[in-house]
DNA sequence: AGCACGCCGACT
DNA sequence: GTCGGCGTGCTC
């Protein structure tokens, strides 16, 4: 028998299939699909058997398997295949796209560290007729006898001594099971009655299955609910589900609202699990013990079988696209091929879909459903914009006397509050301080980051730059500055404003220890705190009933982010948070303060008005060539010598031009951090909309350097953001 | 990734 | 003469 493995390295001049002589006394439980380990030039190395058969390739001498790892299949035929899918479109190793599939334990250099835990158990064997018991042994026996199978520290707890005799004598009989370290037990089944539109929208994706849907639901219409109804309709048919939810917004409070309903049918894979606990879902789930997996990223990749629906919550998200590492692929994506294998529907949810995903919902190409309404039935809240530069005449700090005197009334009535920082981003750009101006790329139009050590602004896209200037091209005043606020200025700027409340800061500081972001979570629901300030984790699928004022303190970070998507992300965001306000009977007010009063992206938040922004924005971007009009990929090129990277990535540049006729090449521009660990990198950005030869062209290019060490190509197809 | 092979510079 | 630099190629 000879096996085909893939093995460990990534490396495109490994990734490939090599053959291995399968010893005798393995062939019976050699199965493609499990992992093992194989001699490789002087190495011992684990890999994926991906191939079996009887044919020795007749030029090459084979060594031997050296063992097998493991005894169930780790890939199945639908993941081995979906590998080569991600390959195809990310142009990444083969063995790293099987690799991202599987949770960490299972990686080589963890593999033999994490182990199963086990509980023992007792069951009763014959018991000999002339025998006499004791009491203890009497009890334990009766006890084994009623239940079939015990766990062994409950007969401890009776007489660990009698147990030992029991044994002993061979009447009991020890069994051990594994013991999964996470445990969701079901609460009385919680389900709420559904509106008719969320009915209406239930109904009509379980009546046509196999359907990509776009479900644009306004902040508290209730999503979740119409998610968890979907779910109970294919688990009733026996079928499976996977919800992809952010990592911000996959709190133990979203877990805890599926764990109610569904009990131990769910399997959660989130960060605050160790790498063990992790396994073990994963092993609970490809046993089909669990048939609701819930999950950020990575989740799409859950070894379920007969998968009803894929629930992709927050679709808007930037983090279903992975960007570092290889492989960079789209958890949005895998979710289609993976419903085109099951033959079942993805519903994809968001109160403010991307323009990628409205485009094509608009075109027809996926299903659009909407739920325009909250649950509760109230409006959504009122929202009250404050022009920052007439108030910086008035004010120091952060506050505006609008926010302030709205912050004190809400405190007043008892109820409470949330203040989003925005600081989204972290390269420096320039910006006036007494109107507003930032330097824009005149070709990209995006914002210009300032470079310290040259003393210009420069355009991470296409490479434009310009000098610094000390006075403001819109206004001629000497007010320009670098732009940057830190949450614990606020927040004392914020203690002296209210000393006689009770705050509570959240942000990635506060909450990097386990277990903190649910104990404030649940601190702030029990009105332990007043005001609850933090970055854009408070903006993302909280519910509190009592808050009903929410303050954006600088909205204009986000929007002065070097990236096409500022403006995007900026009202996504913006109508977030506002939706955290007025949840429930009392009616929610949100105070937005801003330096750019009358840009449209505030002005439809403002508004809620998710399809006059749509239509705005898609204005841009068809005149500036960007997604969803066009694709992008970006060519990231980088490596020691700074002269000779630049050197070939003009060379790289001047070949796709000479192979591309339609496709808008732009570059080679620095990366936004330019030197990393003494590594210099520049981007060739491409703009396309039609890709026959493009994936051929990169591919080669690819291989032309995959033997240079001095120069690293990374591609990255639709990126997320361009760093 | 790790190791061998091979082809040029400055030294016991 | 030779020790060692790292560019190149190979691993079933």
């Amino acid at each position: 028998m000879i096996a085909g493995v893939l093995v460990e390295l990534s490396n495109k001049n490994i990734d490939k299939v090599f053959s291995y002589n399968v010893p005798r006394e393995l062939e019976n439980k050699m199965r493609i699909g499990i992992r093992v380990t194989v001699p490789f030039g002087n190495m011992t190395l684990e890999g994926f058997v991906l191939e079996l058969s009887n044919n020795k390739p007749s030029d090459i001498e084979l060594r031997d398997i050296i063992s097998i790892v493991d005894l169930d299949i780790v890939l199945n035929d639908e993941l081995l295949d979906l590998g080569k899918k991600i390959q195809d479109r990310t142009l990444a190793t083969l063995i790293s796209c099987y690799q991202v599939m599987l949770p960490k334990a299972l990686k080589a250099k963890n593999g033999s560290v994490v182990n199963i835990k086990f509980d023992t158990f007792y069951r009763l064997n014959d018991i000999p007729l002339d025998i006499k018991l004791t009491a203890g042994q009497q009890k334990i026996i009766e006890l084994v006898k009623s239940k079939g199978l015990v766990l062994k520290k409950e007969l401890v707890d009776i007489s660990s001594s009698s147990l030992n005799t029991l044994v002993k004598k061979n009447i009991l009989i020890e069994e051990k099971k594994e013991h999964y370290r996470v445990n969701y037990v079901l609460d009385e089944i919680e389900k709420k009655e559904l509106t008719v539109e969320q009915a209406k929208v239930v109904d009509e994706v379980i009546n046509n299955p196999r359907d990509i849907y776009l479900l644009h639901g306004v902040t508290g219409s209730g999503k979740t609910e119409v998610y968890m109804e979907m779910i109970d309709y294919y688990l009733r048919l026996g079928k499976t589900s996977i919800v992809l939810v952010p990592e911000i917004s996959l709190t133990p409070q979203m877990v805890n609202r599926f764990q109610r309903r569904f009990g131990n049918k769910i399997a959660a894979i989130h960060s605050a699990l160790s790498d063990g606990e992790k396994y073990d879902e994963w092993r609970r789930i490809s046993r089909g013990e669990a048939s609701i997996v819930i999950g950020a990223r990575s989740a799409i990749f859950a070894p379920l079988e007969n998968i009803g629906i894929i629930i992709v919550d927050e679709e808007h998200s930037d983090s279903y696209k992975q960007s570092d590492p290889s492989p960079r692929y789209s958890a949005k994506d895998v979710a289609i091929l993976r419903s085109i294998y099951h033959n079942c529907s993805v519903v994809f949810g968001s109160a403010t879909p991307s323009l990628e995903m409205m485009a094509r919902a608009k075109k027809g190409v996926y299903k659009l459903l909407s739920l325009p309404n909250r649950v509760n039935g109230k409006k959504l809240p009122l929202v009250k914009i404050v022009d920052m530069n007439e108030e910086m005449k008035k004010i120091r700090g952060h506050f505006s006397n609008v926010l302030v005197e709205a912050i004190g009334n809400c405190l007043e009535r008892q109820e409470q509050v949330i203040l989003l920082l925005n600081r989204r981003g972290y390269s420096s750009f320039v910006s006036c301080k007494n109107c507003g101006y930032t330097f824009k790329c005149p070709n990209c139009d995006i914002t210009l980051t300032f470079h310290k050590s040259s003393n210009t602004l420069r355009c991470h896209y296409c490479g434009y730059g310009e000098k610094v200037y000390k006075e403001c091209p819109s206004c001629h005043e000497v007010s320009l500055s670098n732009l940057g606020v830190g949450t614990q200025k606020v927040e004392e700027e914020l203690m002296n404003l209210f000393p006689n409340n009770k705050i509570l800061r959240m942000d990635y500081d506060t909450t990097s220890r386990k277990g903190m972001h649910e104990k404030m979570i649940e601190a702030f629901k029990n009105h332990e705190y007043d005001i609850l300030l933090g970055t854009q984790m408070v903006a993302k699928g909280l519910d509190f009933s009592n808050v009903t004022l929410v303050g954006v303190i600088n909205a204009d970070t986000s929007l002065n982010i070097p990236d096409f998507r500022s403006s995007e992300n900026t009202f996504s965001l913006l109508s977030q948070v506002a939706g955290r306000s007025g949840r429930s009977e009392k009616e929610g007010f949100v105070i937005i303060q801003t330096f750019n009063p009358d840009h449209y992206a505030i002005d439809y938040t403002k508004r809620h008005d998710y399809i006059g922004f749509y239509e705005r924005e898609m204005l841009i971007r068809k005149q500036l060539k960007y997604p969803p009009y066009y694709y992008l990929c970006n060519i990231k090129i980088s490596g020691k010598d700074s002269q000779y990277i630049l050197n070939e990535a003009m060379k790289i540049k001047r070949s796709l031009e000479r192979n591309l006729q339609s496709t808008i090449i732009l570059g080679p521009s620095t990366a936004s951090i330019f030197k990393m660990n003494n590594i210099f990198r520049y981007n060739v950005i491409l703009k396309y909309k039609d890709d026959s030869m493009l994936y051929d062209i990169l591919d080669k290019i690819i291989e032309h350097y995959k033997a240079n060490s001095k120069i690293k190509i990374d591609i990255d197809f639709n990126p997320s953001q361009m760093m």
